[in-house]
DNA sequence: TGGGTGAACGTTTTT
DNA sequence: CGTTCACCCA
């Protein structure tokens, strides 16, 4: 009895052949990942293949981490040394070694979105370009695009100049300006992370023959994914042995606006007549309704590789469908149900997930989950790193790192408040200009700019504290450095003494940052200030969902491709929202099959109920809209659709407040989730109020506690509030506060 | 210099 | 509706 004998014949098949390209189609819930370990197994074990000779790469870190922790788990030796990781950090890891051969220090910061957009902006100034005409979004796209499709800004230019189009002239400028700009702060943003390690490869042989000697074994998954520039990246890694096994699913691709090109996966053939394909098509994840319910919506796209799923699960129950007035009505239905399946036992508040496809949908359920006492994390959105008070802080990190940084630079010049406003900013940077140095290494030199005048004695303090970091960061651990920034900016005592709620949650999000930088210490093998930094970069929301959390999960379709849950809700099946507006009007078929591959990605997510719902009118940047019901309901044959005959949801709480509550409790406290530190409130602690006190709630403000009633695992609290009235809580979800007068 | 106020504008989706 | 950006006053 091996290992490989619970694999079913196609997964053995996908397994055991270990030379040459591969192109594995897995459909959704079709055990690639195991597929995937096991095969990186059988090549150590049977193969005799050196795990270092082993590369398996993803697109999120929590796959990554996923693959690894199941690596270890099947592979017993040496494990540790097969390279799994994602496209991003890898090029990372080979351009801290590499990157001086083109030109760049080996200590590059990396740009996130909002640096890039002001960086595109301060070009748009000195260009004098209009951004009414074009918005640095559609710049930015632009430039990503090209970057995608590994268009240099020369050859840009060389086709703008061609074609009759003035924009894309416009856009020739920016390009080259903004690619100069990055170069000068020696900064890279995440598409050049992958295009200069192409770059890389192109121009030094005995870099890329090192690598490829290197990965003789190339794994990559959810291989619908790449974009042109990735598959370069891997295809030059394995041109000399050839041995490239990618999996993916056509059905999934749902990245085209971020440049992937469902052209690699379709074409594998073609780029690789030798390759061998295999298909995985029995599912092992859904009921066979909910498996029908997605065949059947698929089957309408026309660019496809033909497949069908089946699985020997069970029938299951009917895809429920519901419409609603509104979509408050829509989200209270959804937390009234997922309360009372929690309540019955049937489910944990782990197992149900909302799924939608704009990130400002999930407002209203935040709302209702809020009422309900529901946990739950919303992934996506602001991400935890863009936050303001982490990005400063990071940037003073940036800055002591690689002072060539101007925009982290700029960015804490004046935070705290030093009294360095624009028009000072202007002189310096034209001081940097006409001598051609950075803009930290003109503050230095602050005394010798003549139109300065008195506010050099404003940049001094500035470059001193930094210079003075610098001098110690042999010295201080991560955590030590970023403490004592903290200490000695006063980040912290500035907020404290604000002392709002908002002020509150920010100190919070700094403490978090604080334990990070601590946890990065712990794990790293070599822990290091740019190291910090660059993990930190390239980290997404989804990467910090832990399963071992009990909550509802809410987020976009998008990121919820590779997880899997009980209990699923589409909501928002309207079109207009799903498929989008802009698809609807636009004449590009091609995007409409993009959005019935999401719809599949939704209903595949669902392991034994699925839950579609629309609603009738819905709130949309402040106008009312009136929607139909989605088209990708009406494919889905009509016996598989249960349409639930009560016509009303139970009220869970009745809302006496006006919505506008909502949007303060949301200013004042931006935290989207349950800490899971409130979760495990227990009895034994306490409480740290009783009855009679004055408490504060996110939500409801101040009032006064009544009542407390010991209900077997937590506390149930009544209290009266100033302004919403009495409401009965538990402790361990309302989150109060005492406030001591 | 910096804070406050009002108008304008925008929604897909994210490594 | 909520955010961002420009402009104006202390």
């Amino acid at each position: 009895m091996s290992k490989y004998d619970s694999l079913n014949a196609m997964q053995q098949e996908a397994v055991f052949h270990t030379e040459g390209p591969v192109l594995i189609l897995a459909g959704a819930g079709s055990g690639k990942t195991r597929v995937l370990t096991h095969r990186i197994a059988y090549l150590i074990e049977e193969k005799g293949i050196n795990p270092w000779n082993i590369m398996a790469i993803t697109f999120t870190n929590k796959a990554a981490q996923e693959m690894r922790e199941r690596v270890d788990q099947i592979v017993g030796f040496g494990s540790e040394s097969i390279w799994v990781s994602t496209f991003h950090s890898s090029c990372v890891r080979m351009l801290r070694r590499y990157i001086d051969r083109l030109g760049y220090d080996n200590n590059f910061t990396i740009y996130d979105t909002d640096d890039q957009k002001t960086v595109i902006k301060e070009i748009c100034k000195r260009l004098n370009i209009d951004t009414k005409q074009f918005k640095e979004r559609t710049l930015m796209a632009a430039i990503s695009s090209a970057k995608d499709e590994l268009i240099s800004p020369a050859e840009y230019k060389l086709q703008a100049s061609t074609a009759s189009g003035y924009g894309a002239q416009t856009i020739a400028r920016v390009y080259e300006a903004y690619q100069k700009q990055l170069r000068q702060n020696n900064a890279l943003d995440f598409d050049d992370l992958i295009v200069k390690t192409v770059e890389l490869f192109q121009s030094c042989p005995d870099v890329l023959d090192y690598y490829q000697e290197r990965f003789r074994y190339i794994m990559v998954d959810e291989y619908q994914d790449t974009n042109t520039a990735q598959f370069k990246f891997v295809s030059l890694l394995a041109e000399k042995y050839k041995n490239l096994c990618v999996v993916g699913d056509d059905d999934q691709s749902i990245y085209k606006f971020r440049g992937a090109n469902i052209g690699n996966i379709l074409g594998y053939e073609k780029v690789f007549p030798q390759a061998k394909v295999i298909k995985l098509e029995q599912n092992y994840r859904s009921t066979q309704n909910i498996l029908n319910a997605a065949n059947e919506v698929i089957k309408n796209n026309e660019g496809r590789k033909d497949k069908t799923l089946w699985t020997a699960n069970e029938e299951g129950a009917p895809i429920h469908f519901r419409q609603f007035q509104n979509g408050y009505e829509e989200a209270e239905y959804i937390a009234g149900a997922i309360s009372q399946k929690v309540r019955e036992g049937i489910y944990d508040y782990k197992d149900c997930a909302i799924l939608y496809r704009t990130n400002a949908q999930s407002r209203l359920f935040e709302e209702k989950f809020l009422i309900a006492n529901i946990p739950y994390k919303i992934v996506g959105g602001v991400n935890f790193y863009a936050r303001k008070e982490i990005k400063d802080l990071l940037a003073y990190m940036k800055t002591i790192d690689n002072a060539k940084d101007d925009v982290a630079v700029k960015r804490i010049i004046n935070v705290p408040k030093r009294g360095i406003g624009a028009a000072t900013l202007g002189k310096v940077q034209d001081y940097a200009d006409a001598y051609g140095i950075s803009f930290y290494q003109a503050l230095r030199q602050a005394e010798e700019i003549p139109t300065l005048g008195r506010g050099s004695a404003k940049v001094r303090p500035f470059v001193e504290f930094i210079q003075k970091f610098r001098s110690q960061i042999e010295y201080l651990s991560v955590k030590e450095l970023l403490e004592k920034l903290i200490e000695e900016t006063g980040y912290v005592k500035e907020l404290e003494a604000e002392d709002t709620d908002e002020a509150k949650a920010r100190i919070e999000n700094i403490d978090e940052l604080i334990s990070k930088a601590a946890s990065y210490e712990d794990e790293a093998e070599d822990p290091s200030l740019s190291g910090f930094l660059e993990e930190v970069a390239l980290i997404a929301d989804i990467d910090s969902v832990e399963e071992s959390d009990n909550r509802v999960l809410l987020m976009t379709l998008h990121s919820a491709k590779g997880l899997e849950f009980p209990n699923v809700y589409l909501a928002g099946m309207e079109d207009g929202i799903f498929p989008g507006y802009m698809t609807i009007v636009g004449d590009d078929p091609q995007d409409m099959e993009e959005e019935r591959r999401l719809c599949y990605v939704g209903i595949t997510r669902a392991m034994k109920e699925l839950t579609l719902s629309a609603a009738q009118q819905r709130m949309i940047r402040g106008e009312t809209q009136y929607n139909k019901v989605s088209r990708f309901i009406r494919e889905i044959p009509r016996e598989l659709v249960e349409l639930g005959r009560e016509p009303k949801a139970r009220r869970i709480t009745k809302m006496p407040e006006p919505s506008s509550s909502y949007a303060k409790m949301r200013q004042t406290y931006q935290k989207t989730s349950f800490s899971p530190k409130q979760f495990e409130v227990k009895k034994s602690q306490g409480l740290a109020y009783g009855v009679g006190d004055t408490v504060r709630h996110i939500k409801f403000g101040t009032g006064t506690v009544q009542a407390i009633v010991d209900g077997g695992k937590d506390y149930e609290v009544t209290v009266d509030f100033d302004k919403a009235g009495t409401k009965k809580m538990f402790a361990s979800f309302a989150k109060l506060k005492k406030i001591t007068e």
